[in-house]
Parts: structure tokens; sequence; C-alpha cells
DNA sequence: TGCCTCATGTAACCAGTTACATGATTAC
DNA sequence: GTAATCATGTAACTGGTTACATGAGGCA
């Protein structure tokens, strides 16, 4: 249920539709919970029918602009403080990696090494990002740094994991 | 597809059954790709219809003894060495922190050093696993290793990072 | 005999992806 | 006028979870 959460968090600063908040989604929450189209647009409706969010203005082109109501900010905050979060175990390049006995040697030192330069350029990437956002004083800033320096620490960690790993194989 | 090429993986050092494979699962791929009990079955019969497995031997209670074939090796290695993984970007812990904008300072700096406990508690379980596994030479061994120490890097990472981020929030 | 473990399967549901469909408004 | 963008929606499918169902074999 996380997805309705960031809906409603997101529109805590501000009123938007569906089409504005899966811009949101593509710019600020890409690297954190990317979000579809159709996925967004049944969401928001299943929110407005049990009144965490309504409806404040219709626009052009059947446009709605949603608010978030009371309700609907006690739910966000229930869900950061009372609910536990599901930690998230599924990683395919560990998979991959576990069964990397399958292949050659050299094989295997070459999947490793391309995986530290796959983070490498992500890291670079994200270091883009970070100098592309005008961060202010406020509290988005402050929780988006935060974030942001955990994908570049993330990226770090596993770049030098990688470069170790392929040096395990001998 | 990770699940499938996760059991041929699993296939290729052993024959099993439905049954041991759900156990493998819930001890070697507990912390990187877990699945259930309905999910391994249900795979394991597509596995079998297209020819990647077979039933080697069938025994007592409908246990059917599987095997990888030739094209079930094939494949997996092509999963290896042809195919891209799909990174893993959604985090609801990160997510959660996004929004911690929504509670009070003190709500916020409590949540990031609980989660700082916890990942500590993670590391101090992946280290008691490390010890409890009779490591050998063999291939297993050094990508079991492998995978394993990425476990522990991570969440010393996650670790600093939250305790980090706890001393941002003032 | 009766309980535990072994062993497989199915059905309903939830979250997410891809693709298709439709139409209004704005800017050139 | 027409092309780009704004704007919302639906349908089919995939992967995963939870719960239910059933029965055989081993052991005390």
């Amino acid at each position: 249920m996380s997805l309705r959460h960031a809906l409603l968090g997101l529109l805590v600063d501000r009123t938007a539709s569906g089409y504005d908040l899966l811009k949101l989604f593509d710019t600020s929450l890409a690297n954190v919970w990317p979000a579809t189209q159709s996925q967004i647009y049944a969401e928001l409706n299943k929110l407005a029918d049990t009144g965490l969010i309504t409806i404040a203005t219709e626009g052009p082109r059947g446009r709605k602009q949603y608010t978030i109501t009371g309700e609907g900010l006690a739910e966000l905050r229930h869900w950061l403080t009372e609910t536990e979060p599901q930690r998230n175990v599924r990683s395919e390049v560990l998979l991959r990696v576990f069964f990397l006995g399958v292949v050659s040697r050299d094989q295997a030192r070459s999947h490793l090494t391309e995986l530290a330069a796959g983070f490498t350029q992500e890291e670079n990437a994200l270091r883009e990002l970070e100098s592309d956002i005008e961060w202010d004083e406020g509290d988005l800033s402050v929780y988006g740094r935060i974030a942001l320096e955990y994908g570049l620490r993330f990226n770090a960690m596993r770049r030098e994991w990688a470069e170790w790993a392929a040096g395990q194989v001998r």
C-alpha cells in the first residue's frame, strides 16, 4: 500500500491533478518509488472514494485538481509512525552473483567488473541530479537531500563491493 | 522471470523436489530471492512443461525429484551472460524518509535512529549466519560469501547513513 | 491408532506493467 | 488546421501473497 502514501505525501505540499502527480513521480520519486500512469489514476480514484483526498477544482479537459483531506493527512502520519516498513530483500544482482559458478572464472570476473562500472555510472547520474536541484531550506529539501545521500552512499558501497568481489574470483 | 532462474540455479548442484527446493529457498536464498510454496510448485510445473527440467524419479507421497536438462543449463547461462539485470529501485524506507516533514522533528529523529538500530540488528543476524555456515572451497561457497559480504556492507552503510541522517534533523 | 512431517496443488486476491483508447485545449 | 501537449481512463497480463485443501508415509 505504499503508492497511496506516496500520493498522499506529495499532496501535502501542493494541490495537484493526476497528470501533475505523474510528472512529480517521474522527477522527484523516480529513484525511490516509481509509478505508472495507469496506476496513479486508478489509485487517485480509490483515494477519493475513501475520502482521503477530494477534488478541489475541476479544470479544462476534465482536469481534476486533488487536495489531501484531514483524514488523508492522519492516514499518512499513521503510516509513518505506527506501521513497520516491510524490508525489501529481492535483488536480481545478488541472485546472479549467487549462481556465477555456472560460467567460467573469466566470465564471472567480467560480470563483476561490469557491475562496478554500472554502479559508478549511477553514482555519477545522482551527482548530476544533486547539482541540478535547487535546494532551499524547507523540510522537503532536508529529507530530499537525505534520500539522495543514501543513493550516493549506496552506489559507492556497491561499486567497492563489486571491485572487491572481482578480486576474489581467482 | 527471476524465480525460474533461481530454481534452475539450485538444480545445477543437486536433484531436488519442490519440497526440497522450498527449504533451500528458506535457507540459502531467503535474503536474496524469497519465494512462496505455491509459487515454487507452479513454476516447477511450467519449467517441466517447457523442458528446462525433467522428473528424474518419482518417490513416495507423489514426490517428484527434478533434474535440470541441457536446455535448462543453457537457459541459465544465457540469463547470466546475455541479459541485463533490471535494477531494483523501490524502497519503502526511503519513501518514508522523503515524507518525514509531516511529523515533528523529534518523531523524525527517532524514526531515523530506530532505522539505524534495525540495520544493526540485521547486520548481527548476518554475522551469525556467516559463522553458522560451513564454508568449503567450492564455487557455491565463493559466490555465497560474496553475496553475504554484500549484505554485511549494505547494512553497515545503511546504519551509518541513518545515524548521519538523524544528526541532520535539527 | 494417531500425530507429525512430507508433499503437492488450487483459488482469490493485490500490486505493478504494457498497451490501447479517447478526447479537449493550446500554440503555431 | 494541425500538431503537440494536457488529461483521464480501461483491459489484459505477470509476478507475488495468503489461505485453503488434500492425502500419503513414518514413527511412537
